[in-house]
RNA sequence: GCCGGGGUGGUGUAGCCAGGAGAGCACGCGCGGCUUCGGACCGCGUUGUCGCGGGUUCAAAUCCCGCCCCCGGCGCCA
C-alpha cells in the first residue's frame, strides 16, 4: 500500500503537471497550474482557475471568456485521468475536482497511521542549518507578555523547521552591553542588598526603582535651569506691561494687574523659594497668562502683546517639563508604595552624584573589558537570565545557544565590522567624532540598498529632484563620539556571527518597533559585500500585546509579569478542573490545570496574525470554548477517551471504504491539509495558519464525534474502522499540538 | 513632516502579496439537542455601505491614485 507524508500535495502535484501539460500540448501555452481546495465544499475538494487564466488571454468580453474557459475545461476534462478522481467538471470558469473517496480515504489513512508522528514532515530543510534567534529579552527586569508573543512565535517556527527537516538552532541574545543593563548594575552596586527570590523579579524592581530616581533627578536639573531663561523674559514682559499699561482695554487691565504682581513676587522670590514650591507658583501665573491671551485673542489685540507671547513660547517648554514631571511624581508615589526600602535607599545614595556620568563610565569599562565591572555585569545578568529560564521552561523552551553582546565586542568582531565599514568608504567620523555609516550615500549608489529601505527608483529620484536628503532614511550612528559602540552595530555583528556558525538562513524575531534597525542591519550587510547573508536574513515581524487594564511601562516600574499571568491562568483553570473532577489526586489537578494554563497562552498569543496586534482579554483566553487553547485539548482528550474504552486494541487493519458519511469524509480530509499547512506556516513564518487550521480540525472532530458512534457502531468492521480514524486524528493532532507547543492531554 | 503596519457584522478575526463562485470562522445574542463513546460538545437562527472617494478590469475586500482615523519608527535608546 502507498503511503506519504503528505498524500494531498502529492497529488496536487501530479495532476498540476498533467494540467499544465495538456494546456501545453492544446494552445502552446506555458501557465502556472495551481490547484487548492475549493472555498465551499458544494463546489468540490480542489479547484483551479487554469481556464479563466488561459482564456483571458484569448478572448476579451465576459461571454466570450467565460465559454472558452469552459471549452478549455472540456479538453482538460476529457484528458485528465487520474486514479483518485472521482469527478472533474469545468463550472463558471472553474475546474472542480472531486476526490475519489473510497481511493483517497485509504489511502490518507494509511499514510498517518503508518507514519504517525512522521506524518506532514515534508522533507523539504534536508539538513540545512537555520537559525532562530528569539526571546532576547533585556536582562533588567521579568519577561511580560510581550516576551511571550516573542518567545512562542518563535518556539513555533522553530519546531515546524525542524519538523520539516532543517537542523535548527534556537538563540538568546543577552544584550548584556546596552545603557539599560549599566543602570541595573548601577542601581544595584549602590543598593546594599543579597539577591533573594526569584532573581528577575528581584532586579527588576531594582532597575524599575533606579530608573525612576534617576529620571526625577534629572527632570529637576533641568527645570532648575529654565529658572534664568524665565527670570530674563519675565523681566522683560513686566517692564513692558507697566509701561503700557493705558494701551489695554480696561476689561483686561484687572488681569494685567494681578498678574504684575504675581510676576513680580516671582521675580523676587526667585532665589529664595524651593525649586518645586517656586514652579507650583509658576504653574498658576502661567495659567493667568493663557487666561488672558484667550481674552487678547477674542479682542485681537495681538500685536499689542508680543511680549507675552515670547513669554508664553518659553513658558511652554517649561510647562511641558511640569508636566512631565508631575507624571514622574505620581509614578514615584507608586514606587514608593510598592517598594518603598528599595527606591528610598537607592534615590538616597544617587543624590550626591551625577548618574548619567557614572552609567557612562560603567558601559565604557565594560566594553574595555574591566576585570571588577565585567564580574559585575555578568553576574547580574546571568542571575537574571535564571529567571528567564525558570519562566521560559515553563513553554515548553530550551535555549541551545546563548549568546553575549559582550562576547562579540571583546572577541573584535564588531570592530572589525566598524573597521571594514570604513575601509570601504561607507562610514566616516563626523566633526563631533561618532562614526556614521552613510546610508543616504549608499541608497544613491546601489539600488539594492534602496530597497531594503523599501525606495524604488522613481521615489528616490523625486526625493533627489526635491533635494530633501533629510526625506531618505536616516544614517546611522556606529559608534558614539566616546569610542562606545551602539546596539545596532553590535547586530550587524552578530548577525554575521550567527551565519558563520553554518546557518544558511537566520529568523530573527523581534517587534515591529525595531524594523528600520533591522533594515539597516541588512543593509550594512550588503554594503560589507555579505550579499548572500542579507538576502537570508529574515525579520519575524510581530505587533505589541496590549493589556487594556494597565499602563505599561518598566523604567515606570509598572510591568506585569509573565509569571503573574501565568498563575492567574492556573489558578483559572485549576478552579475548571476541580469542578469536573473533584475526586482526583491533588498533584493531577495542578499537572492539568498547569497544561491547560500554557494551552489557553499559547493558543491566545498564536491565533492572530504576527503582524496584528494583541489585545490580551482574560474572558477570551480562559473561554474553554472554540478558538481557544483548551477546545484544542479537549477535542484530543475526547478521542482518547475513546481508546481508552476500547483497552487501547487497535485493529491492525480495518476496511476504509466503510468511512462513507459526510462526517467522516469530512473528517478525513481536513487530516489530509496538515501536511501543506504546515508548509505555508514555515514557509509564510505565521504559525497563525497552524492555529487556525488546528482549531478547524477540532471542530470537525467534534462533529463526527456528535454523529457517528464508534464503540457502539452498527457493525464491528465499521467500528474497526472508525477506531483507527479516532487514532489518525490523534496523531494528526498531536502533530499540530506539539508543533504549536500546547501539551496535550489524555485527560482534562 | 516622512516611512512602515493596520481599519472587514455588537466584539475578535480569515481572505489581500499571486483579482473571479451568495466575504469564511469564532465570540455574543435567540431557539433547540444528554436513558447512547466526556455538555470544556453539537444543530438551527441572527448580524456586514469589507474606513471614505475616485480609477483600472468582462470581474475589485483584493490592483492603482487621493483622503480620513489608529498604532509604531525616524543619527549617538534598545
Amino acid at each position: 500500500m502507498k503511503v506519504s507524508p503528505n498524500p494531498l500535495g502529492d497529488f496536487i502535484n501530479e495532476i498540476s503537471e498533467k494540467v499544465k501539460q495538456i494546456i501545453k500540448d492544446a494552445y502552446g501555452i506555458d501557465v502556472e497550474v495551481k490547484f487548492g481546495p475549493t472555498k465551499d465544499r458544494r463546489f468540490g475538494d480542489l479547484t483551479s482557475m487554469v481556464c479563466l487564466k488561459v482564456a483571458r488571454n484569448l478572448s476579451k468580453t465576459k461571454k466570450e471568456i467565460v465559454s472558452k474557459a469552459q471549452k478549455i475545461g472540456n479538453v482538460i476534462v476529457s484528458k485528465l485521468k487520474h486514479e483518485l478522481i472521482e469527478k472533474i467538471t469545468p463550472e463558471r470558469g472553474f475546474l472542480n475536482i472531486r476526490l475519489d473517496y473510497s481511493r483517497y480515504n485509504a489511502y490518507v489513512l494509511q499514510s498517518i497511521l503508518s507514519l504517525r508522528e512522521k506524518f506532514g514532515a515534508v522533507n523539504l530543510g534536508k539538513n540545512v542549518k537555520i537559525c532562530v534567534e528569539y526571546i532576547s529579552a533585556n536582562p533588567i527586569h521579568p519577561l511580560h507578555i510581550g516576551h511571550a508573543r516573542n518567545a512562542v512565535i518563535g518556539e513555533a517556527l522553530a519546531r515546524l523547521y525542524e519538523f520539516l527537516g532543517y537542523k535548527v538552532k534556537r538563540r538568546f541574545y543577552v544584550d548584556d552591553m546596552g545603557k539599560q543593563v549599566a543602570y541595573l548594575v548601577y542601581g544595584y552596586t549602590k543598593l546594599n542588598k543579597k539577591p533573594a527570590g526569584k532573581y528577575d523579579h528581584f532586579f527588576g524592581v531594582i532597575y524599575s526603582c533606579t530608573c525612576i530616581a534617576v529620571k526625577i533627578r534629572k527632570i529637576e536639573e533641568e527645570i532648575a535651569s529654565f529658572k534664568m531663561k524665565i527670570k530674563e523674559s519675565f523681566s522683560k514682559a513686566l517692564e513692558y506691561l507697566q509701561a503700557n499699561l493705558n494701551k489695554f482695554s480696561s476689561e483686561l487691565s484687572d488681569d494685567i494687574f494681578t498678574m504684575i504682581n504675581a510676576m513680580r513676587t516671582l521675580l523676587i522670590s526667585y532665589e529664595r523659594m524651593p525649586t518645586i514650591d517656586w514652579m507650583l507658583y509658576l504653574k498658576r501665573i502661567v495659567s493667568k497668562i493663557n487666561e488672558i491671551w484667550k481674552k487678547v485673542e477674542k479682542n485681537k489685540k495681538k500685536e499689542e502683546f508680543k511680549i507675552i507671547t515670547e513669554v508664553r513660547r518659553v513658558v511652554a517648554n517649561l510647562t511641558k517639563k511640569l508636566e512631565e514631571y508631575e507624571s514622574w511624581l505620581e509614578v514615584e508615589r507608586e514606587a514608593l508604595l510598592k517598594w518603598p526600602g528599595i527606591y528610598i535607599e537607592i534615590k538616597k545614595k544617587i543624590a550626591d552624584e551625577d548618574p548619567e556620568a557614572v552609567v557612562q563610565e560603567l558601559m565604557r569599562k565594560y566594553e574595555a573589558g574591566d576585570q571588577k565591572v565585567k564580574s559585575v555585569f555578568r553576574t547580574v545578568c546571568e542571575l537574571v537570565l535564571q529567571g528567564f529560564l525558570e519562566t521560559i521552561s515553563k513553554l515548553g523552551i530550551k535555549i541551545d545557544e546563548y549568546d553575549w553582546e559582550s562576547d562579540l565586542v571583546w572577541s573584535g568582531l564588531v570592530n572589525d565590522v566598524v573597521k571594514q565599514l570604513i575601509e570601504k568608504g561607507w562610514a566616516c567620523k563626523d566633526e563631533t567624532g561618532a562614526i556614521i555609516l552613510d546610508f543616504r550615500k549608499a541608497i544613491q549608489l546601489d539600488e539594492n540598498i534602496a530597497r531594503i529601505f523599501n525606495l524604488d527608483s522613481a521615489k528616490l529620484k523625486k526625493i533627489l529632484a526635491s533635494r530633501q536628503l533629510d526625506l531618505l532614511p536616516p544614517n546611522l550612528v556606529l559608534v558614539r563620539k566616546d569610542g562606545t559602540t551602539l546596539y545596532v552595530t553590535r547586530d550587524i555583528a552578530y548577525s554575521i556571527y550567527k551565519f558563520r556558525d553554518g546557518s544558511e538562513k537566520v529568523l530573527n524575531v523581534i517587534g515591529a518597533d525595531q524594523k528600520l534597525a533591522q533594515q539597516q542591519v541588512k543593509a550594512a550587510l550588503y554594503l560589507l559585500g555579505l550579499k548572500n547573508y542579507a538576502e537570508n536574513l529574515h525579520h519575524v515581524l510581530y505587533e505589541l500585546v496590549i493589556l487594556p487594564w494597565a499602563k505599561l511601562s518598566a523604567r515606570r516600574g509598572r510591568y506585569i509579569t509573565l509569571d503573574e499571568i501565568f498563575e492567574e491562568a492556573r489558578g483559572k483553570a485549576y478552579i475548571e478542573v476541580s469542578k469536573r473532577w473533584p475526586n482526583i489526586p491533588e498533584e493531577e489537578k495542578v499537572r492539568r490545570a498547569e497544561a491547560i494554563a500554557i494551552g489557553a497562552i499559547k493558543y491566545a498569543l498564536l491565533y492572530s496574525d504576527p503582524e496584528k496586534v494583541i489585545t490580551f482579554d482574560w474572558s477570551r483566553v480562559l473561554s474553554f470554548e472554540e478558538n481557544a487553547g483548551p477546545f484544542l485539548q479537549y477535542a484530543y482528550a475526547r478521542a482518547t477517551s475513546i481508546l481508552e474504552k476500547a483497552g487501547f486494541n487497535l485493529p491492525s487493519e480495518a476496511d476504509f471504504f466503510l468511512l462513507t458519511s459526510k462526517e467522516e469524509k469530512e473528517l478525513i480530509w481536513h487530516l489530509s491539509l496538515f501536511p501543506e499547512i504546515v508548509i505555508k506556516a514555515a514557509m509564510e513564518m505565521k504559525p497563525s495558519i497552524l492555529a487556525e487550521y488546528t482549531n478547524n480540525l477540532a471542530k470537525t472532530y467534534n462533529i463526527f464525534y456528535e454523529r457517528c458512534p464508534v464503540l457502539a457502531a452498527e457493525k464491528e468492521e465499521l467500528k474497526n474502522a472508525r477506531l483507527l480514524l479516532v487514532e489518525a486524528f490523534r496523531i494528526v493532532m498531536r502533530n499540530a499540538l506539539n508543533l504549536l507547543g500546547i501539551p496535550v492531554l489524555e485527560k482534562m
